[in-house]
DNA sequence: CGACTCGTGAACGAGTCGTGAACGCGTGGG
DNA sequence: CCCACGCGTTCACGACTCGTTCACGAGTCG
């Protein structure tokens, strides 16, 4: 029944994810997330730390290829910022780099990190 | 950190489940519940705080596979909130993960600014 | 400036979920 | 034998959610 070969729960900056069930909480609360905002919240977790590119991301969550002129990462990374922004304002997860990708690597806010954005 | 595997009594937010009985009490009354709804609400309750998909709520409260189109699931979940709602009306114990299923977690209303918000 | 990328709110159609009601079935009492 | 009753299923309709797409503005770079 259960069938999770990764980590089952994957933690990071006060953000909780947990593959088998579905869940995501973050400072403790749980975090409504659609089925295709957690599987890109997953493809982006997955490679933590690493720019991701669209095409990429589409293929992982969406599962086909990516149409020029495709807004729907650009959509869904925005809806995953607020969701994760509610529940935690002072963490920074998901960062942009322009003409590449995105990149999942939480931020507090206020403390010494490695801010490569921009 | 797995929360009771087949405890006795199961006491959850003003809710009481004793499992032989088939006795279910919220606040103090007693809530009476028939074969199925019991069976859902301890299917529920045994993953506490997990999302549950449907098709595992009905093979585990009914013991069969879910047919696509079967409303069962749902209609049941819609008479157990009733019927709790109607003992503690100011207590929410199972929320929906539209796409996912459902999660059992009793929270209070007013006490408790988290958990299921959109 | 002009072209491009990205953020963000809104609108829309499709699908999902909530909910009341009708129906059918088995049970038990007159 | 008939009827009332509780239980479980199914249907119908409304409300809500999801995913897509468009539109416009801000920011960036040569």
């Amino acid at each position: 029944m259960e069938a999770a070969p990764h980590d089952e729960t994957i933690r990071a900056g006060g953000l909780e994810l947990r593959r088998s069930d579905g869940l995501v909480l973050a400072g403790g609360q749980v975090v409504q997330t659609s089925v295709r905002e957690l599987r890109l919240l997953v493809a982006l977790v997955d490679r933590w730390g690493r720019i991701v590119s669209r095409e990429e991301l589409y293929r992982l969550a969406w599962g086909g290829t990516l149409r020029a002129g495709d807004r729907s990462v650009d959509v869904y990374v925005h809806k995953l910022r607020a969701k994760l922004e509610q529940a935690l304002p002072d963490t920074a997860f998901i960062h942009t780099h322009p003409g590449f990708g995105y990149r999942f690597d939480p931020v507090s806010q206020g403390l010494n990190r490695s801010a490569t954005a921009r």
